[in-house]
DNA sequence: CTGGATCCTGGGGGATACTG
DNA sequence: CAGTATCCCCCAGGATCCAG
């Protein structure tokens, strides 16, 4: 069928309904990268995170922490101080994904050079008739 | 400044108009992964990609494929056929980046039930009052 | 077969205001 | 400080039709 894989406990995420395109989805999501790369360096606070994370709004903060609680990615601990004080850190299981989504961003960052040039040269070459 | 990171060649992504969140929000799409995994194999015509991931759409399909070819991820060669026949394949560049994908979406696979668990624990844990 | 062009809808995501 | 709730806009993205 088409969201069965199939029973064994293994999963094909190239299949239209497989269940894991939830993690896949959760992981490369726009900011998941960068949430996730913050805190594998250390644990952070909610407004902490939100200044590390430039550009990213509170409502999208909150919720992907929320989602990346859910799926066991982050771990949310609460200090009953006043003003209320919650502290956000990687679980083993983030880790292990923060360091493939990492090399991701390290990768993009380093290699940008080349990118900007494959850009060029595809653009100014759009431009050209067939010559 | 906010939009220059440093004058060297050196980008920081997690500021907020890091000209290399473009490639970032390219690579964690939600389908780049699974279109650059299914290239890691081998090359692949367009109507042979469609159904090698399940569930896009010819409209996304062409676009991520417009997209990562700007960006010198993938290599598309036109054979003047009739009926036209047009391959895809990854550039060597798109070959270093899938590699980190491809770790992502496997990981995603093997470790779903892992990640079946870290739900349905959260999900009873915010059902039941402080106990 | 490989796409381009169009129409149209759902929800992603920002801004703002309010609570504990 | 760390959220939740609401309003609202815009566009990602599906469906459909058409063309080389």
């Amino acid at each position: 069928m088409d969201t069965t894989c199939d029973q064994h406990g293994s999963w094909d995420v190239y299949l239209k309904s497989c269940p894991c395109r939830d993690v896949l989805d959760l992981l490369a999501n726009k900011w998941t990268a960068l949430v996730l790369g913050v805190l594998a360096q250390r644990a952070h606070r909610f407004g902490e995170l939100r200044r590390a994370v430039g550009g990213i709004s509170q409502k999208m903060l909150t919720q992907n922490l929320r989602n990346l609680e859910r799926d066991g990615f982050v771990s949310r601990k609460v200090f009953p101080t006043t003003p209320p004080t919650v502290e956000y850190a990687l679980t083993p299981m983030g880790a292990e994904v923060s360091a493939h989504l990492v090399a991701l961003s390290t990768w993009s960052q380093s290699n940008f050079d080349r990118i900007r040039d494959a850009r060029s040269t595809y653009d100014t070459r759009s431009l050209e008739p067939v010559n």
